[in-house]
DNA sequence: GTGGTGTGTCAACAATCGTTGACTTGCCAT
DNA sequence: ATGGCAAGTCAACGATTGTTGACACACCAC
């Protein structure tokens, strides 16, 4: 379906976000993504000035929340519900979930995903809301849900997809939102 | 204070413990810890067969629950508010939290932590609660909060041993324990 | 004394890491 | 045709990784 004449710097980045967001900037090595972009594995310095480069800049893929297009909170559990379900259905594809436990600890990629975090997720969420305390525990919970479900693999946890699992979520989201300030 | 004839084996498992849980397997080289721990670098293959084999080790020291003191689940709640809290407040101290982020997408250490997690904790947490749905629920708010106050260092999140902050744990954790089955 | 065992030291191994410089190739403007 | 520029290839670099084998030393049973 997709026609796929991706430049060799798109490609890259292409493979360099997959990898790097779901293994980890440490578990990752420059050889690993030009292997996979089928490409000379010195190419990756010389487009991006080395592999942080690279890192840094699939940071700027990071999904944002679109605002505009959310009237209330009610809309807002909605949609979180909708985004996180699906995004935990396929456990291939690279999240900003993924993205930040993948690198939580990782001394030089971490301080790089906090920020971007911040600024690309955390900010709008907590506009959307109007109370950073509030867009915290929000994220919090969604974060936790996650971790239990495709780190630890939690039994106790329904499949994603699944009805039961859209109210474990929307319960755990709506009491987030009823948090003390 | 604290008198340190400490044996290399414990040395090397005390070091390697806190830096592999706090920094991530991936993140901690053998010399790494055989320099904190003063001894020669050839030690950890030596005594645990090893890198991977000292970090097994590690694991055998993962906090559990003391079921029998927690007689109903309010007295649960106080204490895994405790518990948490305390963890949270110093951020050099390796717990059951900070091992899971770290390696929760290493290839080697990830399944070696997901099943000493669920044999060491998860399951005496289900027998306590009576429902693997709780139990799982209550893990996921835990850690939730956790990443969001130690990796992204979310504003919304106050300081760990303020009553604020407790409160926000203590809401969150009781919106857990009464998710649906 | 003698042999053995446990403990630690040292140098070096092969493997992998990110990165670099020199080189070839192909294309376009002149 | 020719000069120049971008793109890609290739071999190799120094550094770091985990691990190993040979060796030195202390202690204890016999």
């Amino acid at each position: 379906m997709d026609a796929k004449p991706l430049t060799t710097r798109e490609a890259l980045l292409a493979h360099g976000k997959r990898l790097f967001w779901l293994n980890g900037y440490a578990n990752v090595s420059v050889r690993d993504i030009t292997g996979a972009a089928g490409v000379d594995g010195a190419l990756v310095s010389r487009y991006f000035g080395g592999k942080l480069g690279l890192f840094k800049e699939t940071l700027s893929q990071m999904d944002t929340l679109d605002i505009a297009g959310i009237p209330d909170r009610e809309a807002l559990i909605s949609e979180l519900v909708r985004i996180f379900d699906e995004a935990e259905r396929s456990p291939d594809v690279p999240t900003v979930i993924t993205l930040t436990l993948a690198n939580a600890r990782d001394p030089e990629a971490a301080p790089l995903v906090k920020e971007a975090m911040d600024a690309r997720w955390q900010k709008p969420l907590a506009e959307l809301l109007g109370s950073e305390a509030l867009a915290a525990m929000v994220t919090a919970v969604t974060f936790g849900m996650s971790v239990a479900e495709k780190t630890l693999c939690l039994e106790g946890i329904h499949r994603p997809g699944t009805p039961a699992y859209r109210a474990q979520i929307e319960h755990i989201l709506r009491a987030a939102l009823e948090s003390p300030e």
